[in-house]
DNA sequence: CTGACTTGCGCC
DNA sequence: AAAGGGCGCAAGTCAG
C-alpha cells in the first residue's frame, strides 16, 4: 500500500469564497467555482492524485453535483478519529492545539452542496498542518502498513458513502404505494388510521373490552392486558404470541402493520423518495467499531418488506452480494486459525464444522459460533464452546483474549490497529456512592455484571470491526473495478447504491452484469489478501442478477 | 412548549 | 426463554 512514490499529494484549504490548492511547495489560489474543473483535469492527468480534505461530506457532495469524481483521497477527520483511539499510534505525535478541533468536528448532511455552510468550525482548523502530523505518526508507528491500509480504506469509503448518497438507490414510489394499499387500505387523511388498522383496533379493544384503548401506547395497552387478566410485565411482540387470547391475533397484526406504516408508509416516501431515487446519508466511521451508520430514512435498517419497491432503471439490473458469515471467517483469518479456515473452506462454514466433527449440527455450530462472537455463555451456546475452543483453540483464543481485557479495562484492537473506547466513567473503582441502598454485596455484583458487559463488548469488537474494514477494503477495490467497466459519468457506469455490513447493492446495466458479479467476486478475494495476506480463508459471495431487491436471497 | 428518556422493532 | 454484540427511528411519556 505504500504508494507515496507515485500518487501526488493535493490537499484543498478553504480560505473564504476560494480554495487554496497546496502541492508540495506550490501554492495556488482558486475561485470556489473553478475548483470543479481543477479537479476534473487533474483526475484526467496523467499522474495519480490522492486528494486530502478536511473532510469528504464538506468536499465531494460538491464535486458529485458538478459531474466530478474523484479515484482517491484522505478524509482528515475521518483519519483523525481513527488515530486519537489507535493503540498503533503515538498520540504525542498527533497532538496539537487543534487537537479538540478536529476531535469535534462532525460530518455535514448538506442540503445544498454547492454552498460551504457559513461559520463551520472546520475552517478555523489547518489540514495542511494535521496532515503532516497524522503522516509523521503513521510513518513512527511500528504498524505502519496496516495504519497506512486502515487511513486509505476509511478514506474511500467515505468516498463512496458520498457517492451513494449522490446517485441514490432506485426506488419505485408507485410500487411502494400500491404495496401499501394493498396491505393497510388507501392512504388515509392527517392523523387518520388506515382502514385495516382501525378495523384490527376495534377488534383488540372489542376482544379485551377495552373500549378507549390506544393499541399504539405501550402503558396504555399494559393496561388493558392486565384487567383482562393476563400476567404480563411487558408488551413486545414475543411476549404477546405466548399468550391465549383471542385479543391476540388481530394486536399482532396490528403491531406489524402499524410498525411498516411509521418506519416505512407514506410520510417515508414523501420524505426520502424523490425522482425515483431513496437518498440518505451514510455515515462511515459512524460506529465504534468502525461499522458505517446511517442518517434518515432508515437506510440499514430497510425491512424486507418494502424491498421489492427497489427497483432498478429500464435496462439495468441489480446486482446483489452478500458474504456469507463474514464474522467467523474473519475471525478464522484474524487468529491464523487453520482449522476453522479449513471449516471455512465450503461455502457454508457452520456446516465445515459438524464436517469436522467438532458438534453434531448445523444449528449447534451457528449457535456455538455466535455464542463465541456476542458472549454467549449460558444455554446452548455455552455448551458448545468448550468443544469449539478445543478444536480452534487459536479463534476462541482471540475472542477470549479480547473479553479478558475489555474485563481488566484495556484498550482492544482491530486487526488494522482500530482501538476501541475506554469504558465509561463510573465503570470501575465507583467513588463511594451515598445515595446507593446499603446492600454492599448487591454493588459488588453489579460491578462484576458490568465488567463482564464490557468484556462483550470488547470481544465482539475485535471481530466486528475488523469484519468492517474487510468490508471497506472489498468496497474500495470494487469501486475501482466498477469504474473501470463503463464509460461516462458515474451513473452511467455500474455503481455502488447500497451498502450493509456485509452486503452491497450494484446498480448496473443489464449488459455488464456478468462483469459486475466477476468484480464483485474479484474484489473480496483482494480483501482477504490485503487484510490476511497468503492465510487461506475464503470469503464466498451469494450473487444474485436481479430486477426488484426483494428477488435477492 | 421543548427535550430527554423509554419502549418496541427493523437490519446485520 | 432464547442468550450474547452493534445500530436508527417513531411514538409515547414525563420533567422542566
Amino acid at each position: 500500500m505504500d504508494e507515496t512514490a507515485r500518487v501526488d499529494r493535493i490537499v484543498l484549504v478553504r480560505r473564504g469564497e476560494g480554495v487554496e490548492v497546496r502541492e508540495d511547495d506550490a501554492t495556488v489560489q482558486l475561485p470556489a467555482a473553478d475548483l470543479p474543473r481543477f479537479v476534473a483535469e487533474r483526475e484526467a492527468a496523467g499522474r495519480a492524485v490522492r486528494w486530502v480534505w478536511d473532510d469528504t461530506t464538506r468536499w465531494y457532495p460538491g464535486l458529485l453535483e458538478r459531474g466530478v469524481r474523484v479515484a482517491r483521497c484522505t478524509d482528515l477527520r475521518l483519519c483523525h478519529a481513527l488515530l486519537r483511539r489507535s493503540p498503533s499510534a503515538d498520540q504525542d505525535l498527533l497532538a496539537s492545539d487543534e487537537t479538540p478541533g478536529w476531535d469535534a468536528l462532525q460530518p455535514v448532511t448538506a442540503v445544498d452542496p454547492g454552498l460551504f455552510p457559513p461559520a463551520d468550525p472546520a475552517d478555523r482548523l489547518d489540514p495542511v498542518a494535521e496532515h503532516d502530523r497524522q503522516r509523521t505518526v503513521v510513518a513512527a508507528s511500528a504498524e505502519r502498513w496496516r495504519l497506512e491500509l486502515l487511513l486509505a480504506a476509511e478514506s474511500s469509503g467515505a468516498l463512496v458513502a458520498a457517492e451513494m448518497t449522490h446517485t441514490g438507490l432506485p426506488w419505485r414510489a408507485d410500487v411502494h404505494d400500491r404495496l401499501l394499499t394493498a396491505l393497510l387500505g388507501p392512504r388515509p387523511g392527517g392523523g387518520q388510521r388506515p382502514a385495516v388498522l382501525e378495523r384490527l383496533a376495534g377488534e383488540a379493544r372489542a376482544a379485551l373490552g377495552a373500549p378507549d384503548l390506544n393499541p399504539d401506547s405501550p402503558a396504555d395497552l399494559l393496561r388493558a392486558l392486565q384487567a383482562a387478566g393476563l400476567p404480563v410485565s411487558d408488551t413486545r411482540s414475543w411476549t404477546l404470541e405466548q399468550l391465549d387470547h383471542p385479543a391476540m391475533p388481530a394486536l399482532l397484526e396490528y403491531r406489524k402493520l402499524s410498525r411498516l406504516m411509521t418506519a416505512n408508509g407514506w410520510s417515508w416516501l414523501d420524505a426520502w423518495v424523490r425522482e425515483g431515487r431513496f437518498r440518505s446519508w451514510f455515515v462511515p466511521g459512524g460506529v465504534v467499531t468502525g461499522r458505517w451508520a446511517s442518517n434518515g430514512g432508515g437506510a440499514l435498517s430497510m425491512p424486507t418488506q418494502v424491498r421489492p419497491a427497489a427497483i432498478a432503471d429500464e435496462g439495468w439490473r441489480f446486482v446483489v452480494a452478500d458474504v456469507a458469515q463474514l464474522e467467523p471467517r474473519v475471525l478464522a483469518g484474524m487468529s491464523g486459525d487453520t482449522a476453522m479456515a479449513e471449516a471455512a473452506r465450503g461455502a457454508d462454514l457452520y456446516q465445515g464444522i459438524v464436517t469436522a466433527g467438532v458438534v453434531g449440527t448445523r444449528a449447534e455450530a451457528k449457535v456455538g459460533m455466535l455464542g463465541a462472537l456476542y458472549g454467549g455463555t449460558r444455554g446452548e451456546s455455552g455448551r458448545m464452546m468448550p468443544r469449539l475452543a478445543r478444536r480452534y483453540p487459536r479463534a476462541i483464543g482471540v475472542v477470549e483474549e479480547a473479553a479478558r481485557a475489555g474485563e481488566r479495562g484495556d484498550v482492544v484492537r482491530t486487526l488494522l490497529g482500530r482501538g476501541s473506547p475506554l469504558p465509561g466513567a463510573g465503570w470501575a473503582d465507583r467513588p463511594v456512592d451515598l445515595g446507593e441502598p446499603p446492600d454492599d454485596g448487591g454493588s459488588r455484583q453489579d460491578d462484576g455484571r458490568q465488567r463482564r458487559a464490557w468484556g462483550r463488548f470488547t470481544r465482539n469488537f475485535v471481530v466486528q470491526g475488523t469484519a468492517a474494514e474487510w468490508a471497506l477494503c472489498w468496497l474500495a477495490d470494487l469501486r475501482n473495478r466498477l469504474w473501470a467497466l463503463g464509460e461516462g459519468p458515474l451513473d452511467a457506469r455500474p455503481h455502488l447504491v447500497f451498502f450493509l455490513h456485509d452486503e452491497v447493492v450494484v446498480h448496473a446495466p443489464e449488459s455488464l452484469v456478468t462483469e459486475v458479479g466477476d468484480a464483485v467476486r474479484a474484489a473480496a478475494a483482494e480483501a482477504g489478501r490485503l487484510l490476511f495476506g497468503s492465510f487461506p480463508v475464503d470469503f464466498p459471495l451469494d450473487v444474485a442478477v436481479v430486477r426488484s431487491w426483494a428477488d435477492a436471497s
